[in-house]
DNA sequence: AAGGGCTTCAACCGCCGCCGC
DNA sequence: AGCGGCGGCGGTTGAAGCCCT
């Protein structure tokens, strides 16, 4: 009797793991229902289902939530809200998917990381000659000629298998290498302190996502470009801003105050979050440096 | 047809900050 | 002030499905 009623608390008390069943989706949107998204660890606590608050937020979040665009993949806008924001922000997923009406930090992170395992994949097979001179120089540059692509075939592996169908839209084709000729310096950064604009972009010619403006030199502009000439390509898609780890100084434009201006088509999800907009928005900014503190 | 490689996506883990006690 | 619980977040993993050979 007593090994009974201890296995049925043991039943219980147990954490369920892995995927979720209809019937405990069933559970947790009852109590969203009743409750509101929130109060995620009563729902283990009263007995209702065997997981940890965490899971069900997480569950209501990823999954449950009304509007979600589940099964839909990013369209080509919203890839280079992506770029554009991770540019901005860093891997901050949560506050980038803000910008993403019915899209989760796990979709914009997955889409992330996908992408930069498909550069990383794409580099480690075709490997250059051209590597070991620009080694020898102590220049640590991206190989781009390792990108050189021969047929639509080596074009459509890297880039992907929707490539072809949607050439010149898709994120993939707004970092396309072959886009790039390094050795000719299509992107010359010209700096004169006298001048208000420090940088000059000359002989653009790589696609760049219409919400970036060209004729201020913004924080995203400087790390979208800056993002080509990173010492290790896989930083490209890497966590450490460009300014970083390319010895780049960028000025620091606060371009998130005017999203509106960069990036006209780019709205926050407002409805998704309840102390919008968040007071900490501004943190990740530097105070502005004189040109003299580069 | 089958096996291997790759991509996508759901879910978990660990860390951190906040808040109440 | 310190502690513990909780929620949020970013990184990581693994299963499933797809595609290619």
């Amino acid at each position: 009797m007593m090994d009974e009623k201890r296995r049925m608390y043991d039943n219980m008390s147990e954490i369920k793991k892995g995927p979720w069943k209809e019937e405990e989706d069933k559970v947790l949107l009852s109590h969203v229902k009743k409750y509101g998204p929130r109060d995620w660890s009563s729902i283990r606590s009263k007995g209702l289902l065997r997981r940890t608050g965490k899971s069900c937020r997480l569950r209501w979040v990823n999954k449950l939530r009304p509007n979600l665009k589940t099964g839909i993949r990013f369209s080509a806008e919203e890839e280079r809200t992506i770029i554009d924001l991770q540019a901005q922000y860093g891997n901050k997923w949560a506050r980038i998917a803000t910008y993403l009406p019915g899209r989760t930090d796990n979709d914009v992170k997955n889409f992330w990381s996908s992408q930069k395992k498909r550069l990383a994949r794409i580099l480690q097979t075709t490997p250059s000659s051209s590597d070991k001179q620009v080694e020898a120089s102590g220049i640590h540059a991206p190989s781009f000629e390792a990108l050189e692509f021969n047929s639509g075939k080596q074009r459509e592996d890297v880039f992907g298998r929707d490539f072809k169908q949607q050439e010149g839209n898709r994120l993939t084709d707004l970092i396309h290498p072959t886009s790039l000729n390094f050795e000719e310096s299509l992107y010359q950064l010209e700096f004169d302190p006298n001048d208000l604009k420090p940088y000059n972009l000359l002989q653009s010619s790589i696609p760049f996502p219409p919400q970036l403006n060209l004729d201020f030199p913004s924080l995203e502009n400087q790390e979208f470009i800056s993002r080509f000439e990173v010492p290790n390509f896989f930083d490209v898609f890497g966590q450490g801003s460009a300014s970083e780890i390319g010895n780049v100084h960028l000025p620091p434009t606060p371009s998130c105050l005017e999203p509106e201006k960069s990036s006209p088509n780019v709205t926050p999800d407002i409805s998704l979050i309840d102390d919008f907009p968040p007071m900490d928005i501004f943190d990740h900014i530097d105070p502005f440096q004189s040109p003299s503190e580069w």
